[in-house]
DNA sequence: ATGGCTGCAAACATTTTGCATCCGC
DNA sequence: GCGGATGCAAAATGTTTGCAGCCAT
């Protein structure tokens, strides 16, 4: 279900207009990783006149409020995505920076495993795989590099 | 075996200062995953006179050649190591920025499997796993959150 | 001696902050 | 109307680049 006004009230956050813009795009754009920088971008392009230290600021307060996730990957691009049920992790392409989620409970539970086995407790990860994605442009850069 | 300066000719690098230094730096820390800043305080500490500038270039072409490894933790810290002989993958403590490297089969086997799931050519992946440590400080910054 | 390497300063990209104004409640 | 939220510009952060001089080969 999306998120709804009321549950940013209840993380202590104004109903804005810029909120709500941000909110839906992270929603509803297709590609649903989105960068400062683009959430930026498309909102200029859809005639909002919002300043980047905003999106910013939005970005961060909904990340506080577990409302979205943020994710540095290796391309040394940083990503936002509306935060889901179920856990995920992601596959990169280096290419075309499309992202795929997917799911594996066997390397879940390894790294609790792990994690018990040097004591430390733990409140997060990031797996990341990076590679060339199954489109022929990218199979095709692979193949140059 | 620490790295020579024939392995640097080899990359087609001059044996210089600078670079003799960020090696023996890298190979002799105690905590062997360095920031580019903390190299460049170090040597300033140690009276060398270099550049943080030169700190980032030579990394950079260590990393091209192979003889290290980047990662971006998501921290916001960067941090270079000497490239080892086995893969590995690493503990990260939010307290005190300790690392932890581990290895786990299980884990590498299974990424293999998704990137094939999806289609993927797989050319490399980052595990990293966020937590508190067992030192009592963190274990109290961990309490205290 | 020559071409790569260096330090310095300036440029850059990304993210954060200060502040006067604005707007949701 | 109040206090949080915003846009703008400036600052902070992390990294890269241009350039004149230096040094390994």
């Amino acid at each position: 279900m999306p998120i709804s006004n009321q549950d940013l009230r209840k993380a202590g956050l104004k109903v804005t207009l810029p909120r709500i813009k941000i909110l839906e795009l992270l929603e509803n754009s297709k590609q649903h990783h989105l960068s400062a920088e683009d959430i930026y971008k498309t909102l200029l392009e859809q005639g909002e006149d919002v300043g980047l230290a905003t999106v910013y600021r939005v970005l961060t307060q909904f990340e506080a409020a577990g409302i979205i996730q943020r994710h540095h990957f290796e391309n040394n691009h940083s990503v936002f995505e509306i935060m889901q049920e179920d856990h995920h992790d992601h596959l990169v392409c280096l290419n075309c920076n499309k992202v795929v989620e997917f799911t594996n409970d066997v390397i879940e539970k390894e790294q609790h495993s792990v994690a018990d086995q040097h004591g430390f407790a733990l409140t997060g990860h990031s797996l990341n795989l990076y590679g060339y994605c199954s489109d022929a442009e990218c199979q095709e850069a692979f193949r140059k590099k």
